[in-house]
RNA sequence: GCCCGGGUGGUGAAAUUGGUAGACACGCGAGACUUAAAAUCUCGUCACCUUUUGGUGGUGCCGGUUCGACCCCGGCCCCGGGCACCA
């Protein structure tokens, strides 16, 4: 050991310097650096790009470190494994920050994007950061605008009017977050519902194939899938018009409704409407109170929790509508849970079989009709004093011909009815609603519009692509200076040439985080927005990221893949195979978020402790899948077990010399049961990273491996030989974890580079045990445990069981009713007297 | 409110297919080493009863299925995530 400086010499274990070492050594190599031309099988592993908030927290550490973890094992299972990294820079944290501290958001990304690049880097992960990318870099965004163009040209464009927070004194639109109770957080003014003209696209077209395919993904967990499938939320219905007597001087001639109860179309009292519809506007010309029910009706956030959470009111508009089969005049009401945004903005209600409308019902006085019964035979209730009846077990009552019919024959017959008077139609539909795109924002990319008082609205031809936002901007106050930028968004239309306007309003930041996965392949590609490079590296392999994109990003990302896909630029007809998503690193009981600021920051404990300790101690803390609450309790003796129980134990080993070759027919009893815990330590190893996902007890198993390790002390040459493999197979488990120590050590254990390891193979032979515990039960309760030849039959368990005393004790007076055999396992006599 | 998860010692957790509840750690206690401390090592550590190598109870609460339930079923409580403009 003469070369002093390098961190691969044995001595005290120095994080700083190996970790230091390793990662100089990964840059100057390019280790993590891959290319398309290998034998080897491809494995894109891909963890969620960060926003680039300011630093790291730990929630980052948490999802990075298992992404690496699973990118390393794969690689050490022989794959050409791809681990891109990247920023998902535009959002509103850095209009907040610009507004506040008077930085352009350009420069504040930039500089919190230097410094959470170093963060990573001193963590280890073996990322290609040759393929970094940025998403406000218009060599980024100028293929989502093009990509837009093309959808537009598909018809999955269109534009509409739809509801924001509106801040009346800062004159802005505010994201939902920025709501505090009622008011905007700045000005602390009332906030106001508004309507403002929005691009959509329409995933709803693709509502079908995102819920299909959802079983196919047989690499998801199936709560994801589940949720998924809940926000898509296909339900098969009738669609059908409450006709208007034209004598009201309503401009409507119906009012069309969407329900999945045509059974119980006869139960209607009234219908409803909200507050934003033609019906109720034209009733509250006339009608003072109701026009201030309108009023307070636009005083509620949009956003859907806050819907759902408030007290549900109404008030009549005066107006009615005919009843589709009896003919009979049903009033039409405001309230303030129907959604405009969503269908027609209107609902029928049915009392009787609805628990809101019941609700609703009793409240405003309105008749509750009852039109449905429980079965005969049935021990369902119908109390419609008390509640609705809302089971769909019961028949038809009250409903002149389809009295008697159950569900399925009544929505065929109702909806049978309602066709022949050409006023409804059976109908599938999804709760799911077109992505609005619009956000009245500066800091994302703009949209690729040009407004022409001639053409209307016309995609930007792709030569004149990327429209590129102005970085050089003052922020004076609130709203997107862009708005205020005659200078860039005045233009000529690029179909008649006469003047026109840009579109000023920019995307909202899921467009970029719905195709960074296939842009990351085709790493700085100027010629389109993917090429041949992003069907080599193909479907994501593995996917990992927090629990809370489990419907938005996710959803997103999938529609895009799907219309990627039909533009020929991809193939497949999903992007992430698997699909690991991450319980929350919770500080004080809540997510980290950007606005908790710097809760969290790791960077004080990798100073302390190191790299590996801190990758480690988040990897013991829990199963990936589970919250938890963080604490830095762990990393300090992570630390401490990497020093004492891996590097000490090894410099301990390697300074008795040579190790002679394993003798496998040579061993002793001892030296076969610490072999035996190697290779279940390795299959452990094996079914925890590649089946399970669980690296908390792949840390777990390695330290009772190493405990033991640690108590044995044959020092005799087969002694060595098995010692010196259990440690080989501790230090490879360990690499996906802990890279750095590892690296340092296997190169001491082996003079060559664990990037050219190999993973060890489980020696089957090992694994024999000639005797196993066995549990002895009487009546389930445990009794006694004995050593049993492997594999006993249930016989001579019995016999062995019943020469324990205290088994005997249990058993004493009793007559065996029946016998349990587990085999290998357990034991259970069954007794009575 | 709706959808999806979760709840196990003082703490983080383990128990993979219904079969020994608490592995592995943290913390704490005791001991060794030390002039002393730190570091390190060893032992103990769910509760109660008990001379025991024994018994009883115990996985948020209540009930059920089973020879046997942290695990399956029904009802409830609490916590977290999402709810379409935080990302």
């Amino acid at each position: 050991m003469t070369e002093v400086n390098s961190a691969a010499d044995s001595g005290s274990y120095n994080p700083h310097k190996a970790e230091a070492e390793m990662q100089a050594r990964w840059e100057n190599e390019g280790t993590f650096q891959v290319t398309e031309n290998s034998d080897k099988p491809k494995f894109y592993c891909l963890s969620m790009f960060p926003y680039p908030s300011g630093q790291l927290h730990m929630g980052h550490v948490r999802n990075y470190t298992l992404g690496d973890v699973i990118g390393r094992y794969q690689r050490l299972q022989g794959k050409n494994v791809l681990q891109p990294m990247g920023w998902d820079a535009f959002g509103l944290p850095a209009e907040n920050a610009a507004i506040k501290n008077n930085v352009p958001p350009m420069k504040w990304t930039r500089e919190n994007i230097a410094y959470m690049k170093r963060q990573l880097k001193s963590l280890g992960f073996a990322y290609d950061w040759s393929r970094e990318l940025a998403t406000c870099d218009p060599e980024y965004y100028r293929w989502e605008q093009w990509f837009f163009t093309r959808m537009f040209k598909r018809g999955l464009v269109y534009k509409k009017a739809a509801l924001v927070n509106w801040d009346p004194v800062d004159q802005t639109v505010l994201a939902n977050e920025q709501v505090i109770d009622g008011r905007g957080w700045r000005s602390n003014a009332l906030v106001e519902r508004r309507e403002l003209a929005q691009w959509f696209v329409k995933i709803t077209d693709y509502a079908e194939e995102l819920l299909n395919c959802l079983d196919g993904l047989d690499g998801w967990p199936e709560k994801i899938k589940t949720m998924q499938r809940n926000w898509i939320g296909r339900s098969e219905g009738v669609e059908l018009t409450f006709p208007i007597d034209a004598d009201q001087g309503l401009e409507q001639q119906g009012l069309t409704v969407y329900t999945t109860r045509p059974d119980t179309l006869m139960g209607v009292t009234y219908v409803a409407v909200a507050a934003q519809h033609p019906i109720a506007l034209k009733a509250a010309e006339s009608d003072e109170k109701l026009k201030a029910f309108l009023e307070e009706c636009n005083r509620v956030k949009v956003a859907e929790a806050d819907m759902a959470k408030m007290e549900k009111l109404g008030m009549p508009t005066g107006y009615y509508v005919t009843h589709p089969l009896s003919g009979e005049k049903v009033q039409v009401w405001v309230a303030n849970f129907v959604l405009i945004d969503y269908g027609s903005g209107a609902v029928m209600a049915v009392p009787g079989h609805d628990q809101r409308d019941w609700e609703f019902a009793r409240k405003y006085d309105i008749p509750v009709k009852q039109v449905i019964a429980p079965a005969p035979g049935s021990n369902e209730i119908c109390d419609l004093s008390k509640e609705a009846y809302v089971s769909k077990a019961g028949v038809c009552v009250n409903s002149g011909e389809f009295d008697g019919l159950d569900f399925p024959q009544a929505f065929g017959a109702v909806a049978s009815a309602l066709r022949a008077k050409g006023l409804g139609e059976t109908q599938v539909n999804y709760r799911l609603r077109d992505w609005g795109v619009s956000r009245q924002r500066y800091w994302g990319c703009p949209i690729p519009i040009i407004n022409c008082s001639q053409c209307g609205a016309v995609p930007v031809p792709e030569a004149d692509l990327p429209v590129v936002l102005p970085t050089d901007v003052e922020f004076e106050g609130v709203g997107s200076p862009i708005k205020k930028m005659p200078q860039w968004y005045e233009t000529t239309c690029p179909e008649c040439g006469g003047a026109a306007e840009r579109e000023t309003d920019t995307f909202d930041t899921f467009m970029e985080s719905s195709w960074y996965f296939a842009r990351f392949a085709s790493s700085g590609f100027a010629g389109g927005m993917v090429d041949e490079r992003t069907r080599y590296w193909g479907t994501v392999d593995h996917y990992v990221g927090g629990e809370e994109h489990a419907i938005l990003h996710l959803l997103y990302a999938r529609f895009f893949h799907k219309v990627m896909r039909d533009e020929g630029l991809v193939e497949g007809d999903e992007p992430f195979k698997n699909l690991l998503s991450l319980g929350m690193v919770l500080k004080d009981g809540a997510k980290m978020s950007k606005s908790a600021g710097d809760a969290g920051d790791p960077q004080h404990l990798i100073n302390t402790y190191g790299a590996d300790a801190v990758r480690m101690a988040m990897m013991f803390a829990a199963p990936p899948e589970q919250s938890f609450e963080w604490s830095e309790h762990g990393v300090e003796s992570a630390g401490r077990w990497l020093r004492t129980r891996l590097w000490n134990i090894v410099e301990n080993h390697l300074a008795g010399g040579e190790v002679p070759a394993l003798d496998k027919a040579a061993l002793t009893e001892g030296q076969k049961d610490l072999r035996r815990l190697v290779h279940e330590t390795i299959a452990k190893a094996n079914d925890d990273y590649g089946r399970r996902l669980n690296f908390n007890t792949v840390v777990s198993s390695v330290m009772t491996l190493m405990n033991e390790v640690s108590r044995y002390d044959d020092e005799s040459p087969q002694g060595r030989a098995v010692v010196n493999e259990a440690l080989r197979a501790a230090v490879l488990i360990m690499e996906p974890i802990t890279p750095h120590i590892t690296e340092v050590l296997w190169e001491q254990l082996t003079g060559g580079s664990v990037y050219d390891a190999s993973w060890p193979e489980v020696d089957e032979e090992a694994l024999k045990k000639s005797a196993v515990e066995i549990v002895a039960q009487v009546n389930g309760k445990l009794r006694g445990r004995f050593e049993a030849p492997f594999d006993s039959d249930q016989d001579t368990l019995v016999a062995m069981a019943k020469e324990d005393e205290n088994v005997q004790r249990f058993l004493e007076g009793m007559t065996v009713r029946k016998i349990i055999c587990v085999p290998n396992k357990l034991i259970n006599i069954v007794v009575s007297k």
